[in-house]
DNA sequence: CAACACTTACGAATTTATTCGTAACCTATA
DNA sequence: TATAGGTTACGAATAAATTCGTAAGTGTTG
């Protein structure tokens, strides 16, 4: 909690949280293997990114290990939900229901999915409540 | 229906797009004054914007009229799914049940948003159903 | 210790986005 | 028709993202 207001990461530099996010401290290479599994990336390349991304504070560095070790500097929570804020100001005028209306609406949901937001939908306490709060017996 | 496989608007870009969403066919000075609402832009960059726009096909501009004319030359709606199945790829692992269920963790959510939700999810018809379809009477 | 295989650092080219300044251009009106 | 006020076209500077080549560094092994 010191100067990153937001934090704006770019496709390339998801693509590497994903990684690191999925598979713990890896190498460059690791990363580089991931990424090349969705599309032709050099080495270098993958390196610089990562390189600029520690300047970046997005990823944090081990270099006491050899070859050195790299981890996300940066929640893939709190990440998310930043890009999610961003998107919704962006493109939904601000209104995070018409985001998730939105998705919902995109139609690629299975029975499961609907059934595990319905779900969620019943656990979660509104921010604004508009009246008692019962806590049911 | 043709070469566009995906637009990747900008975040300058979806700003325009916006304006021109919800006030429907305007001039650069009338777009120009609702991105004055939010923060300093000088008029000759909207201008230069919306030009590029036009050659990137993203708005449309009646040459008929004088000042010009512009109107968005892309769906709102298709725009915003675009940009949610990218965020879903690049932040989401693929998939959109976490995005929305993100999205609803976000803690920003009144009880009439939740409710508007349920009463959607009610509507949606499973892209994949499991068993039968009970119309509940 | 010399060679090798791999890793890192550095620099740089290319592209795209962002942002205006300036000059040329219309259109109504005095 | 000449002027004025707003509009458009064009060019350009800056900054950031993308992408890799090349050279230098490191550690292992015959």
């Amino acid at each position: 909690m010191s100067d990153l207001p937001l934090p704006k990461p770019t496709d390339a530099e998801l693509e590497i949280l994903q990684a690191l996010w999925q598979h713990g401290p890896v190498t460059v290479r690791v990363v580089n293997e991931q990424l090349n599994q969705k599309r032709e990336v050099g080495y270098t390349t993958t390196l610089k990114w990562m390189q600029l991304m520690l300047e970046k504070g997005l990823v944090i560095r081990d270099d006491a290990q050899w070859p050195h070790v790299y981890r996300a500097a940066v929640k893939e929570e709190e990440t998310q939900g930043h890009l999610l804020a961003r998107l919704t100001e962006s493109a939904f005028g601000g209104s995070a229901l018409k985001l998730v209306l939105r998705a919902l609406g995109l139609g690629q949901n299975t029975r499961e999915e609907l059934d595990q937001i319905k779900a969620l939908l019943n656990d979660i306490e509104p921010s604004t409540p508009t009246s008692a709060d019962d806590e049911r017996a």
